[in-house]
RNA sequence: GGACAGUUAGUUCAGAGGCAGAACGCUCCGUUCACAUCGGAGAGGUCGCAAGUUCGAUUCUUGCACUGUCCACCA
């Protein structure tokens, strides 16, 4: 029979359209805003959040695709100029991680190679998996536009990064010190507060007595997790107001194991209740304590090295890694007779957030970006309610952290990545410096904002600055994103995203972490392999449902599959229906109850996928989406139709049919777009019509450009 | 330590001051008629615990427990 050739098969087979159908697209030219015909005006914009070239894509990279490219593609069709920005992210510590372990698994180290023959080996990683992951974002069905990706560390990006460092400097928000800081002794580089995962530890808190210099047998007995790092001391701190110790202020107390003298003083940062209400003080190991020695003017007595070993110690402890010399100062003072008592303690240790090591906090000469404007700047964008949180209950935290927030330290002790562009300068910029710049660097900040007024008119940066929406995960809202808010403050005088939408961590299945490690982790293309992209993409969607969190399940994948050969299967037969008609695209008129009733229905889908589309609630709109397809349209008018069976009737069929398609088409790009391909021209061409209402021949073009259903 | 979120069917989640819902899974029945990736029927729940408000609470309030996340310089 003729009307199997329409669709010629009752099984869609994902594979067999899913290719043809991107390349269809992309020939079409209209992921790129300007090749898009002219109804498309307004700019709508968002950049890709760039994933990091360390390897593949995780499941969370595709809940942001679906969700960035439902987004992107409902404004497509409602007219808007789109431009969905793509690229990568150089991610400093974390590729060249990836890069010096493939090294070691060939017996060799990066320094092994030297510095530029190491970077060429990261260049030749970057160009490989960047590739990969731009090609899994088009296996999902992302519509970006390809001619604009870009990567933090392209020719035009470094532009931007020295303009930016150099712009700091000059304003004297730039300056250079030794501090004491974060360092990661396998990545032998500093790190950002924020770069620390903090893991809980048991340890012990161990009570040692320090001798009085001149009090007979007295002591002062001080609480301490660290004790290697007593090595280091310069003082012992009690608080003022503590009457178990006034007396002892100003004392000289002898340091055990290293016999020198150092001096009891009071200082009101010291916690009379915790633990014996006195500290040692080891001012260039601890935040507080250094604090302290500024204070009193402490020598600061480095202990433990850029390498997470002992030096400046007895000879007995040098060199030791830490641990070992926590277990040697241990069994010392319990030799000596001066460890009081130990008691179990849990406490909270930094780690560093690429390689798990633990975290020393040691003197080092760095780079800091003073913050107390810019955080001024992040603030008040959201405050002003300019920039605004989806869900807003993120935007408290966001304001608490720039509350308190601290000086940047910007400069990093790695090989990959910017380099700071000051003469003779080693070290690298923190890769988060580059993010921050990524909504306008992307789009030719800063050449195009030097061009002259009439290039700078066309340029992009004009056009799409500032973008719509930022959609992103929730635990680089201090880490990105209010680093982006300031820079487009102070760079381009404007907020660089109207919306950000704060999309739900997903987890396993028994509410973990997903994790490559332990084996957790869900590789998306696996998905789309068994079950296709569209049934990914709205199964993913049909999970979010407004919780932080989403426990990521596959039933909900294989109901997307099913759905996909619901509506391929509805759209046979609606094809079968309408052979030798020829249809508008206007509402028909209902006839029958039945026919009301899908119209009414279709009508408050059609509300319903608005409403919650323009409050970023995509499960609810997949949910509604559903139930209207299968359960209104399939179960009860699609069976009613073949009672009535009247032209009248067709009519209904084709336009719900249509329209259907169309509020699809965001979730399920592929198999709507296939459908629709196949929809007969005739029909179509009478539909399509001309600015002055005339009807245009032929001239069918993508679902992804059609009109989005209005009521 | 602070903040945020969650706790409802075997599983993942909706829901609303008044008979407890969907999807998947499970059981039974049904293939000439778009689709067995389907249709129909069914089993399955003290709605985390406790108190309060109310004629009535799974829903509102408070407290607690557990889970997850983010933030935090208590050694």
């Amino acid at each position: 029979m003729q009307k199997t050739s329409l669709i010629s098969n009752g099984a869609y087979n994902p594979k067999e359209v899913e290719d043809k159908i991107y390349q269809l697209w992309e020939k079409s030219g209209f992921f790129n805003p300007d090749k898009l015909p002219p109804r498309h005006k307004k700019p709508f914009t968002i950049v890709i959040p760039p994933p990091n070239v360390t390897g593949e894509l995780h499941i969370g990279h595709a809940l942001n695709a679906t969700v960035q490219d439902i987004l992107i593609r409902r404004k497509r069709m409602q007219g808007y100029k789109t431009l969905w920005l793509p690229g990568t992210d150089h991610a400093g510590i974390a590729t060249q991680n990836v890069v010096e372990k493939k090294l070691r698994k060939e017996g060799k180290s990066r320094f092994d190679l030297g510095r530029e023959k190491f970077i060429e080996e990261v260049w030749k990683w970057k160009e490989e998996y960047g590739n990969k992951i731009l090609n899994q974002f088009k296996k999902m069905g992302s519509s970006c536009d390809w001619s604009r990706t870009r990567f933090t560390m392209d020719e035009g990006y470094s532009l931007a990064i020295k303009e930016a460092f150099l712009h700091y400097h000059k304003k004297g928000w730039i300056y250079r010190g030794k501090r004491v800081v974060n360092w990661c002794s396998r990545c032998a580089t500093s790190l950002s507060d924020l770069e620390l995962e903090y893991k809980e530890e048991k340890g012990k808190l161990y009570y040692i007595k320090y001798p009085l210099k001149d009090g007979d047998n007295n002591f002062i007995v001080v609480a301490t997790t660290r004790p290697e790092t007593m090595l280091g001391d310069t003082a012992v701190a009690v608080n003022l107001k503590d009457e178990r110790y006034k007396k002892l202020i100003g004392k000289i107390v002898v340091l055990p194991l290293v016999n020198k003298e150092i001096p009891i003083i009071a200082d009101e940062l010291v916690d009379k209740n915790f633990g014996t209400g006195a500290v040692k003080v080891t001012p260039a190991h601890d935040l507080i304590d250094y604090q302290i020695g500024q204070k009193h003017k402490l020598e600061s007595r480095q202990v433990i090295s850029e390498r997470g070993k002992m030096i400046e110690v007895p000879k007995k402890y040098m060199d030791l890694k830490v641990e070992e010399a926590r277990k040697m100062v241990v069994e010392d003072l319990k030799i000596q007779n001066i460890l009081e008592k130990e008691e179990d303690y849990a406490h909270q240790v930094p780690k560093c957030y690429r390689c798990n090591t633990t975290v020393e906090l040691i003197p080092s000469l760095q780079w800091f970006l003073k913050m107390e404007e810019l955080a001024k700047l992040a603030q008040t964008q959201v405050k002003k309610g300019k920039i605004k949180f989806h869900p807003k209950s993120f935007e408290k935290p966001y304001l608490d952290w720039l509350k308190n927030v601290k000086d940047w330290c910007i400069s990093r002790q790695i090989w990959w990545g910017h380099k700071i562009p000051i003469e003779g300068e080693n070290d690298v910029l923190d890769t988060w410096f580059s993010s921050a710049l990524w909504p306008f660097a992307t789009l030719g900040w800063p050449a195009s904002a030097k061009a002259t007024a009439r290039q700078a008119r066309k340029s992009d940066l004009k056009t799409f600055y500032h973008t719509n929406v930022l959609s992103t995960a929730r635990d680089i809202i201090n880490l990105w994103v209010a680093r982006m808010i300031f820079s487009g403050m102070e760079f381009m005088k404007e907020i660089p995203f109207e919306d950000v939408y704060i999309h739900a961590t997903v987890l396993t299945r028994d509410g973990q972490r997903m994790s490559k490690s332990l084996g957790t982790g869900v590789d998306p293309l696996k998905l789309v392999e068994e079950f296709g992209a569209d049934a990914t993409r709205f199964g993913i969607a049909y999970q979010i449902m407004g919780n932080q969190d989403m426990k990521f399940v596959t039933d909900n994948i294989l109901m997307g599959k099913k759905f996909c050969n619901k509506i391929w299967n509805a759209s046979r037969f609606v094809m079968s229906q309408i052979q030798n008609s020829k249809y508008e695209i206007k509402k028909p008129t209902p006839k029958t109850p039945a026919d009301k009733t899908i119209l009414k229905a279709l009508e408050k889908t059609i509300k319903l996928t608005d409403k919650n589309l323009d409050n970023f609630e995509f499960g609810k709109s997949a949910h509604t989406l559903y139930d209207f397809f299968w359960h209104d349209f399939c179960d009860v008018y699609i069976e009613k139709s073949k009672e009535q069976k009247s032209e009248a009737t067709n009519k209904i069929l084709f336009y719900v049919l249509l329209n259907s398609l169309k509020l699809l088409h965001p979730f399920m790009p592929f198999v709507t777009e296939e459908i629709y391909q196949k929809l007969p021209a005739l029909t179509l061409a009478s539909i399509r019509r001309s600015g002055r209402g005339r009807p245009v021949k032929n001239k069918k073009k993508c679902l992804m450009i059609e009109e989005w259903p209005k009521n």
